[in-house]
DNA sequence: AAGTAGTTTAGAACGATTTCAAAGTAAAAA
DNA sequence: TTTTTACTTTGAAATCGTTCTAAACTACTT
């Protein structure tokens, strides 16, 4: 795998490199996994002497989503989904209508699950399978 | 398992039988499991002919998910989460703060896995493993 | 250099949820 | 019982994260 600058990212990504992305692409794109809000980035992105408005934080997170290169931890929805289902279980997730199906607990079976880390408790697992429609 | 009203569930979960909470639980508690939203719920009891603020819903929601009366889909958080790790990968959760912690994909085996409903295709497959501090 | 298509912006709008403080109600105490 | 106390409900306002809008701007093409 060869090296790329994130011009070239960008670019190969099908978005044009404004400065705001790249702002943003420096920010995220090199080589250290992590996790972050729009908010922490805008905060970032303020201490580091610019400042971009938060619409355009969002506009150009879901375009780097869209073009695969952050991804989006999963959340049924943004509204709260409640269940009355209290045994564990497992869902499927239409992502187009966000609509859930349950798994039974018996349909699923994990062999090998990583360890817990120190200090800390399992406290339930929840495996989300993502259904896209069949073309 | 001997059987019990929703009163009785109530007093048991420790929570007051009010009027407005055995409307919901008469609603809720009947044997038939599904998924439901805060909004879902009040067109319900609107639909039923009673009424009750939207306020009082999430109270009451909120109670009965504490006392493990029904459960509530696991959500990161309200918030969206963006991660730069774009492989496939799971993750921790802890429950407390909402920090999430990367799981390499190798580290977790689905040894067994349910038939994906027709006219639908498996699109990821997203494993959370939920964190208590031990005591 | 001019045109055009895509991008950024502040601010308004939005939807879900929480907070507020006052009025109401269930359970406990007298 | 009645009184007291603690808990609950309420509508309205507030809050939070996110999206929309429409005007100004900028990257790329011609």
């Amino acid at each position: 795998m060869m090296l790329m600058n994130n011009k070239e990212k960008l670019r190969k990504a099908g978005l044009r490199p404004t400065k705001q992305r790249m702002i943003i692409a420096n920010i995220l794109l090199n080589g250290i996994n992590r996790h972050f809000t729009a908010e922490n980035l805008q905060n970032e992105i303020n201490s580091s002497g610019n400042s971009m408005s938060i619409a355009t934080i969002y506009n150009c997170l879901k375009k780097f989503r869209n073009c695969g290169l952050i991804k989006q931890v999963e959340s049924s929805k943004e509204t709260a989904i409640f269940d009355t289902n209290i045994d564990q279980h497992h869902h499927f997730l239409d992502e187009e209508t966000g609509e859930l199906i349950d798994i039974e607990n018996e349909e699923i079976n994990l062999f090998k699950l990583p360890e817990i880390p120190k200090g800390y408790m399992n406290s339930g697992v929840e495996v989300l399978i993502k259904l896209k429609r069949q073309n």
